[in-house]
DNA sequence: GTGTTTGTTATCAA
DNA sequence: CTTGATAACAAACA
């Protein structure tokens, strides 16, 4: 469930504090979270500095100071990057009051869904947890990554890229259903069923809509929803539907923004008709039945 | 024990 | 080639 404005608000926190941190340990402690194998991650990171951290859509990109070597990360849907300062590795035993840091991480750091952790000169530490182990951590070089991002990932929200003229074209082309188009990141990258669902209610359109029936009016209205529920979700560091956290293990604030994803059976903030949700292109998905059409 | 949840990829059938 | 459906991955939760 991490989306766009979930790994760019991540995206910011670890820039802040990770550039030119040069990395003096490694822990693999799930192996198949580290798609290189643990000797591979070991022999290519440890002595190095993370140069840059840049993002494709919902992939973060680390560039480390080796040449031509790059840490693909992807959250897939319970990925956590959480950066502690100081060596405070913390074990237990800490009251988990709702809401504050020991119980937004599950009590302790690492916990048993840590993966990998990286361990800094400084003695701060960066721990990658992941409950459903889906999420990976990838080592590529720049050939590799080009190729990456060229196969698998489209024009994003808030750029130039995602024009007019672009989405008409490619929406004409498609007999799926506007929903699996805006869910492929080769078209948009960075969208997911959260924003998915949030933007086709801003621009009042039918998930079930064939890409190919949207009129041009409608078009300009869905890019100008999409941009806009993501800068507004960008503002408020993200949406936690559950497991997101930011760099400092905090939840997001925009989940009480939403306006339809996670809302069935309720009543729609504008005509006040109860949100219905279907399942379409494979997820839930969430709508009103008379502001949508 | 069952169904649901989701990002992404793989597989299969039409 | 395109699409939709389904499974797979893994674990928690209702």
């Amino acid at each position: 469930m991490p989306e766009l404005p979930e790994v760019e608000t991540l995206r910011l926190d670890l820039e802040k504090v990770l550039l030119d941190k040069e990395i003096i340990s490694l822990d693999v402690l799930t192996v198949k979270t580290a798609k290189n194998g643990a000797a591979f991650f070991k022999k290519k990171l440890v002595g190095q500095k993370i140069k840059s951290i840049a993002r494709k859509g919902k992939l973060l990109i680390f560039e480390i100071s080796r040449p031509d070597t790059f840490l693909l990360a992807h959250l897939k849907m319970t990925g956590q990057f959480i950066y502690l300062e100081n060596d405070k590795k913390i074990v237990g035993g800490h009251s988990l009051k709702e809401g504050n840091f020991f119980e937004s991480v599950g009590g302790s750091l690492p916990n048993k869904h840590t993966r990998i952790i990286f361990n800094f000169v400084d003695g701060s530490a960066l721990f990658f947890n992941d409950l459903r182990k889906f999420g990976y951590l990838k080592i590529v070089d720049r050939k590799e990554l080009n190729l990456i991002l060229l196969n698998n990932y489209g024009p994003e929200p808030l750029t130039p890229d995602l024009s007019l003229d672009y989405l008409r074209e490619t929406l004409k082309k498609r007999a799926r259903t506007i929903k699996a188009v805006l869910l492929d990141q080769r078209i948009v990258a960075g969208l997911g069923n959260i924003y998915v669902d949030e933007a086709l209610f801003l621009s009042g359109i039918l998930p079930e809509r064939k890409s190919s029936s949207l009129k041009l009016k409608e078009i300009i209205s869905l890019i100008k929803a999409i941009n806009q529920v993501i800068a507004l979700s960008l503002k408020h560091r993200g949406t936690t539907f559950k497991d997101f956290r930011d760099a400092k293990g905090n939840k997001g604030n925009f989940s009480k923004l939403l306006k339809v994803y996670g809302r069935g059976g309720k009543k729609c903030y504008n005509c006040g008709t109860e949100i219905k949700k279907i399942k379409v292109a494979g997820r839930g998905t969430h709508y009103c039945p008379i502001c949508q059409k």
